[in-house]
DNA sequence: TCTCCTTGTTGAACGTGTTCAAAATAGAAA
DNA sequence: TTTCTATTTTGAACACGTTCAACAAGGAGA
């Protein structure tokens, strides 16, 4: 529904269908041919348009991508909200969040490289933790606040606060492995979910115990600490 | 002392020269200017060579960082070493091995984001999971595994012979929130080194104990089932 | 010294992402 | 309708990474 940070203007009805109209072109083009081999020229030929009018509505190539990660997101919680809505047990739902995750991006799975690697760059807004994506990142998160709270899973005040953001860090490790999973169908991808969403399960199940919070405390301390945001060396 | 992929020949005395100032030069230039800042044009007029000659020596310009790599791991090690040598503890010799490295990076901090950009894309010879990369990852893991035998510590085999991979990915893990890290002399790396390398330690220490036990076997097991690599579909 | 083949070097040319000044087209106000 | 401004659209031009056919230099064997 909404882009993640707008690019450019639409404020005509012809500027909105132009828009739309290039972004699927390009998204289509994407998938058919890869992201590096399909041009900006390609793009503009194929949506009847000049090349500086793509740039009009996208700052750069890069930035198509960024519109296509927010649609892919909208698509995810399409996908897995009426899912989720019928399950309440706590690793059927990080299940069903993660598989559906992987199962919508999969068209884009070459295509999928590209976003992660620029978004590996710091110094681009596609970049996960700069604030250009905060509202990405916040739909990330809220995604899992919502797994946990329908599980009513019984937690320490700490461990609640923070486990979404942990969720989300792990939903991010996972698509990470699946980038670079060239097996059939990605197959391990899938035993990777299917093993380790037990492992995590049972790893927050013992948030409970003081004898693992002599270990989660400090580390989650730590994670607190570290995400607060600080300002650049001047 | 090696290169990763030997991108090129060099083999005359003259080569050899030519090649090693073409990379000196663009190492001075991406640290002044930046990578993207540094053209290639640059990079062969400072050299004093034509661009063509550059490509004689380099695939690419993102060959130039796989040379910069395999030379900053060189550094490192020759930082590392001797302090490793005289500190048997497991959690002060993980510490010297993560510190050192940063320490040995920090001048590249701006050039190493591109690093682990193109490092991110599966496609990439870069990318350290490729088998392009093996000598680079083999030294990596090198590295963890003299960490591990020097600190004598008793471990199951299992955990033993994972362990080296696993604290490099912990290393890579430390990386990736360092390129990431705009805080002032990277203060918050060095404390997530701090606070880190403890409680990595305690995990590793209670492996021998069997409650634990009950958790890393599955985990082991995936972590080995997946490192496993696998022809891509057909 | 001369020959011949490998190694090294050149720079113009190609295709790409991107920019920008100028032109065309809405859409509202008169 | 006519005017006027903001919005949209154009495509040539630019800078960059990269390629390649041609040329130069080196050095081993005669």
């Amino acid at each position: 529904m909404e882009e993640v940070t707008e690019a450019a203007p639409a404020k005509t009805r012809k500027g909105e269908q132009t828009r739309e109209q290039i972004l699927e072109t390009a998204l289509d083009l994407f998938r058919e041919k890869g992201y590096e081999q399909t041009t900006m020229r390609a793009i503009a030929q194929a949506a009847g348009v000049a090349v500086g009018n793509a740039y009009y509505y996208f700052r750069s190539k890069e930035h198509l991508i960024q519109a296509f990660y927010g649609r892919l997101h909208d698509e995810h919680l399409a996908v897995c909200a009426p899912l989720l809505a019928r399950q309440r047990g706590f690793p059927a739902r990080l299940k069903i969040v993660l598989k559906t995750k992987i199962e919508t991006a999969m068209p884009y799975h070459r295509f999928s490289a590209i976003l992660f690697k620029t978004a590996a760059d710091p110094a681009s807004p596609l970049n996960p933790f700069s604030p250009d994506s905060e509202p990405t990142r916040r739909q990330g998160i809220d995604l899992f606040e919502e797994v946990v709270s329908g599980a009513g899973l019984k937690l320490p005040k700490d461990v609640r606060s923070e486990l979404p953001y942990l969720l989300w860090l792990y939903e991010m490790g996972i698509v990470l492995f699946w980038i670079h999973d060239a097996s059939a169908g990605c197959a391990r991808t899938y035993r990777l979910i299917d093993k380790s969403v037990p492992l995590v399960s049972r790893l927050v199940s013992l948030a409970r115990f003081p004898i693992a919070r002599l270990f989660l405390k400090p580390a989650l301390a730590l994670v607190v600490d570290l995400r607060r945001p600080v300002e650049p060396e001047p």
